[in-house]
RNA sequence: UGGGAUGUAGCCAAGCGGUAAGGCACCAGACUUUGACUCUGGCAUUCGCAGGUUCGAUCCCUGCCAUCCCAG
C-alpha cells in the first residue's frame, strides 16, 4: 500500500527538497501551499510562494494545491502576536504558526483528504519510542540548523502524522539535491524574519496594518532616572541594545518593560541575567507528565545555547525553572524548550524571569 | 562689561606645534523563521568665528561670539 503524504511547499529550498525526496521514495505525494496573507504584503515581484511551488511540483510530477487560510492565520497567529506586544511581551509567531496552522489547519486538511501524513522541511526528527509508547521529537543531524525549538508545541497526535524528511540532512545537501534535479528553487534566498512582515519593520506593521498604536514613553535607568523618550513599548525587547538612541559611557540594554507605566528600563549588560523563570502553557513530548524535579538543558531563545537547569512542576501547567548559571535576557513571551540530550522533553512560554541574587 | 573657566563629530572625550585616539549613538554588512544578542566595516580634509606668529597650529598670540561658575 502506497503511503499518501501532503508536502507543505513554500517554494524554498527545504520544502522543495522534501517534495523531491518523498516522490523519489515512492510516496504518493501532493504538494500544498498555504496562502497566509494577501498578496502584496508577503510576496514581492522577486518571488511568489504559490508560483514557485506550483512550478516545482510540475517538474517533480506531483499534484499541487493551494489553501487560502488567511482567516485562520489572522486569528491564530497575527492576532495573538499583536496582543502579546500590547501586553508588553515579545512573542514568537513561528511557534504559534506551527502549532495551529502548519500542524493544525494544514494537517487537518490532509487528513480530511484521506492522506496519512503531512511533511515539512523542518530540520528535526521524529522517532517512536517503544518503551514509553510516545513519539519523540529529536534534534536534526545538522545541529546548526536544528529547528526543534519552534516545534515543541506538537502533540503526540500531531507528531504521529508528521514527517521531517530533512532531519538527517545538512542544508547544503538539501540545496544540492534540488540543484541536481534542475529545480531553480535552489536559488531562492533563505527565508528569515517574520514571514508576514517581509521588510522586518514590525513596528510599522503593527501600527499601519493592524492599526495598533503604542504611545511614546520614557526610558529610565534602574534608579528611575529619566534618560530619554522611547518610540513605543512594542519596539523593544529584553536584551535589546540597538535603536535606543541613548548615548552613555557604555552600551545600554533593555532590562525591563513596564506596560503599566509605559516605561522602558535600561541598564548595563550585567543587569540582563536571570537565574530562574516561570513558564506556562507547558507541552511535554518525551514524557506524559512531570511529577517531580527534573534536570534538563533549556533554551530560552531561538538561537541561544542550551543551559542546564532544574525543573519543578507548579500548579496550572506551569514550571519553575532554576538555572545552574544565570541566563542572559530571559524574555516573557518567548518560548523555553527543554532537552534531554538530543530529545525534546517539552517546552512552554516564559511568564516571568527571576533573579534571587538581587531580590 | 568685575573675576575665573570652557568651547574638538549627535553625546562624552583624548590630543597641547608636525598634519584629528577612544567610548556611546547612528549607518551598512554578516549571522538569524524573533529588526534580540554577537561579529565585521563605515562615520570630523577638520578642531566656536576672524585674524596673527611659524616651514607647519586643534594645540602659541590677538579680537570677537557662546556657555558655565564666582561676583561681595
Amino acid at each position: 500500500m502506497t503511503k499518501t503524504v501532503m508536502a507543505a511547499m513554500s517554494g524554498g529550498v527545504d520544502s522543495t527538497a522534501v517534495a523531491v525526496l518523498l516522490a523519489e521514495q515512492g510516496y504518493d505525494v501532493t504538494g500544498a501551499t498555504l496562502r497566509l496573507h494577501s498578496a502584496g504584503i508577503g510576496e514581492t515581484e522577486s518571488y511568489s510562494a504559490e508560483d514557485d511551488s506550483r512550478a516545482a511540483a510540475r517538474l517533480i510530477g506531483i499534484p499541487h494545491l493551494v489553501f487560502d487560510i488567511q482567516d485562520a492565520f489572522n486569528t491564530s497567529v497575527i492576532k495573538p502576536f499583536a496582543d502579546a506586544y500590547l501586553s508588553g511581551l515579545t512573542p514568537n509567531p513561528c511557534v504559534e504558526c506551527n502549532k495551529t496552522v502548519k500542524f493544525g489547519v494544514l494537517l487537518q486538511k490532509a487528513l480530511e483528504l484521506g492522506m496519512d501524513r503531512i511533511a515539512t522541511g523542518h530540520y528535526a526528527r521524529v522517532e517512536y519510542d517503544d518503551v514509553s509508547g510516545r513519539y519523540l521529537l529529536k534534534k536534526a543531524a545538522d545541529t546548526a540548523k536544528d529547528q526543534t525549538y519552534v516545534l515543541y508545541t506538537l502533540s503526540q497526535q500531531q507528531l504521529k502524522h508528521v514527517l521531517f524528511p530533512l532531519g538527517g540532512f545538512k542544508k547544503d545537501e538539501a540545496r544540492a539535491l534540488i540543484t541536481a534535479r534542475g529545480l531553480t528553487n535552489a536559488q531562492r534566498k533563505e527565508s528569515q524574519d517574520i514571514c508576514f512582515i517581509p521588510d522586518g519593520d514590525y513596528g510599522a506593521y503593527l501600527e499601519n496594518t493592524l492599526n495598533i498604536h503604542s504611545p511614546p514613553g520614557l526610558f529610565t535607568d534602574l534608579t528611575g532616572r529619566v534618560l530619554g523618550e522611547h518610540k513605543g513599548l512594542i519596539r523593544y525587547t529584553i536584551g535589546q541594545r540597538r535603536g535606543l538612541g541613548i548615548s552613555a559611557e557604555r552600551p545600554l540594554y533593555v532590562v525591563m518593560k513596564d506596560a503599566a507605566t509605559n516605561t522602558v528600563v535600561v541598564g548595563g549588560e550585567e543587569n540582563l541575567y536571570s537565574d530562574s523563570m516561570t513558564v506556562g502553557h507547558v507541552n511535554l513530548i518525551a514524557v506524559k507528565e512531570l511529577k517531580e524535579l527534573a534536570r534538563a538543558t533549556v533554551k530560552t531563545r531561538y538561537s541561544q545555547k542550551e543551559a542546564p537547569a532544574t525543573l519543578t512542576p507548579l500548579e496550572g501547567n506551569r514550571l519553575h525553572i532554576q538555572f545552574d548559571v544565570p541566563q542572559r535576557a530571559v524574555t516573557p513571551g518567548q518560548s523555553a524548550v527543554f532537552y534531554t540530550g538530543d530529545s525534546v522533553l517539552g517546552g512552554g512560554k516564559i511568564i516571568s524571569a527571576g533573579n534571587s541574587a538581587k531580590e
